[in-house]
DNA sequence: GTTAATATCGATAATCGTTCTCATTTCAAG
DNA sequence: CTTGAAATGAGAACGATTATCGATATTAAC
């Protein structure tokens, strides 16, 4: 069994568990997000899946998020989509603060633990209950330098 | 001079540095975001300085963030706006993922200081320079547990 | 102070990413 | 096959944000 097999497997499982279907249009979608290392805007994820209609890859994209598939987070401009992270590693973003453009990079596990200790320590204190974080480095990419 | 007059004055060097002027309705606007300790809407915005109008409000967010004065930041929902980390002290947010609400907190230095230091790593490696980060702590509000 | 030049205000229209509607098509089960 | 439920796709609707433009206020020069 491929790791895509394996991919879509889980993929296929959650979807059920949540009561929808994994139609061929759905599998596209994360064929798409899973061939890329940087999260994507619907506009991306419809031209890169042959134009496929954006009412389509709009409730697409809800569903798969629903479903715990997707991640969906707000840039300045766009939504961005990626595959949950249990899907693919724990990751961060790279955001170059002049054209936009999102990386993904990750940190040794040591520097992780630490921050999660550092946010559940500053998480209680206010009376949040901390399920995860995002951490995005900002600066400026090798075009925009 | 008190600390509320100091940025005012701070606010409007950065405004004339602009080519805008510190009008009543700018002033009143910051007075609003100096008063609280969390990321507002612009319609939390509008309904704190007396119903202020939505065009005037947008308008005058987009001048102080141009001129440096605030910060704009996507939540879950909306667009929320807090004054610049150099204005106040360098923070990070609470998000609560079911009702969008934000809150401010701080982590200790140390933390802070090893945090920068994974990224300037990473982002290195990645052709990136690193200028700043963005670390947001996902979870559930007191309300929404 | 007056005045002219210029920037801001505020009501409204326009924009645009996203969501909703609904008739048509696809899918899975019997 | 049939049949019923779910998914699709074209287009309308929505809503946060932005642009427009005449009215108003502020600044600077006299």
């Amino acid at each position: 069994m491929s790791v895509e097999d394996d991919l879509h497997a889980t993929v296929a499982g959650r979807l059920r568990r949540a009561g929808q279907r994994y139609t061929s249009a759905r599998r596209a979608l994360v064929d798409v997000l899973a061939a890329t290392r940087r999260p994507l805007t619907a506009g991306e994820i419809s031209d890169a899946d042959r134009l496929a209609p954006m009412s389509t890859t709009y409730r697409n994209l809800a569903v798969l998020t629903q479903a715990g598939v997707l991640h969906r987070f707000n840039g300045v401009d766009f939504s961005r989509f990626e595959l949950a992270e249990d899907l693919t590693e724990h990751h961060h973003h790279l955001v170059c603060v002049t054209c936009g453009h999102v990386d993904d990079f990750t940190l040794p596990t040591a520097a992780e633990a630490s921050i999660m200790r550092a946010l559940q320590t500053a998480g209680t204190s206010c009376g949040f209950t901390i399920e995860g974080h995002r951490l995005d480095a900002l600066g400026h990419c090798a075009n925009c330098r």
